[in-house]
DNA sequence: TTCTTTTTGTACTGACTCGCATATTTATAG
DNA sequence: CTATAAATATGCGAGTCAGTACAAAAAGAA
């Protein structure tokens, strides 16, 4: 099949640098607290142009989490490809995410912690979509986190070992991630996150 | 001084009653998502009495956190008096937060997490009432765990070193309290729980 | 040019939002 | 009974909300 050129009046906006302005705005905001005005300012885009493109506010929502969750993951696996071995590995995948958290990278410009962590509870008690997202960011953590121990599996632990520890290290990074939101600074929480992999880790 | 009787029309609500009531609606849909009318119709009362009564819907929100935070600690406070040894309380703290967090007291009726944890968070990075509101329940619950350890310290641990510790729990009890959010088992975070006390306290 | 396709801009809808102004009810004080 | 104090009930008002109907604009296809 061949790239057919595309037909109608051409987009006026990247697609990839709208999704980084809304994805800002949740983050910032939350879900309920956000207006497609807002978004529709942030943007340039007026309302129809943003339902024709990404759908209704939810819809947006779930997608922006999502993209979030991929940005995150590639984020923290590029930091723990920089150093050898389970522990430093660690070490380097959590204060990358303290630095995405208070702002320190280029993803996040404003210490506003995790966008899934921070936003995402609001929402799960009352709508089960919201919930079923939070919970499947929660899973991926936990397989991220699980392949790497075992990859880097020194004491030969099992498989439901090396999950149980990786679930300890999620609960961290999501207790640093509210400290972050909560305006904590990047050194207090890199300190905490260092001590407690060294207690986790045994 | 004496105890004057009341004058003017006596209110027709229980003033405790209705702040649960309250409660169990900003617990379960944050505060954007909650509406006065929401509030309204829950309690029996209309806005203008609400308003009258706990003001806005802002400073009903943040009367509300702070009352959460009361009946937490000493929801967690007994549980921990009911066993001996720094590990055993804690573990028993641990237990009692689960059950809070997952709808398992007379005290929430929902898996619906830590009130704090999980709505305070979306409203903190634009508001800096909402912020400090959140720091300090974080601050509250290091200085309880803190004050624990320190009364049961068996190792003769230093101050600095028991906070850290305190931190510690603490972020794993906010990392349980999400999990609990996103409809995780009662069952299984409490052997998360105990585990990772287990890890934590040496 | 003319037809089709897609995006854009304007404007609207019907519902919901919070806070308050006003009037009424119900109590005590004198 | 009259005055005062406090709580309640009705309802307004100015604004915001998400989503969409409709027409204009901008491209390719024929």
């Amino acid at each position: 099949m061949m790239t057919e050129t595309k037909r109608g009046r051409p987009r006026k906006f990247d697609e990839d640098q709208t999704l980084d302005k809304i994805m800002q705005i949740f983050w910032e905001h939350g879900y309920s607290a956000t207006s497609l005005d807002q978004i529709s300012a942030a943007t340039g885009l007026n309302r129809p142009s943003l339902y024709g493109a990404f759908g209704s506010k939810k819809d947006m929502y779930l997608k922006i989490v999502g993209r979030f969750a991929d940005l995150m993951q590639t984020h923290l696996r590029n930091a723990g490809s920089t150093v050898i071995g389970a522990k430093p590995k660690l070490k380097a995948i959590m204060n990358a995410a303290i630095d995405l958290y208070t702002g320190k990278t280029e993803m996040a410009g404003a210490p506003f912690g995790c966008l899934a962590i921070s936003t995402l509870p609001a929402e799960a008690a009352q709508d089960s979509e919201f919930r079923a997202a939070l919970e499947a960011v929660l899973a991926r953590m936990d397989k991220g986190f699980c392949r790497l121990i075992l990859a880097e599996n020194e004491n030969r632990i099992t498989e439901i070992e090396a999950m149980e520890t990786a679930q300890h290290l999620a609960l961290l990074l999501h207790g640093l991630s509210i400290r972050a939101r909560a305006g904590e600074p990047s050194k207090k929480l890199k300190q905490l996150a260092t001590s407690a992999v060294d207690k986790i880790m045994n």
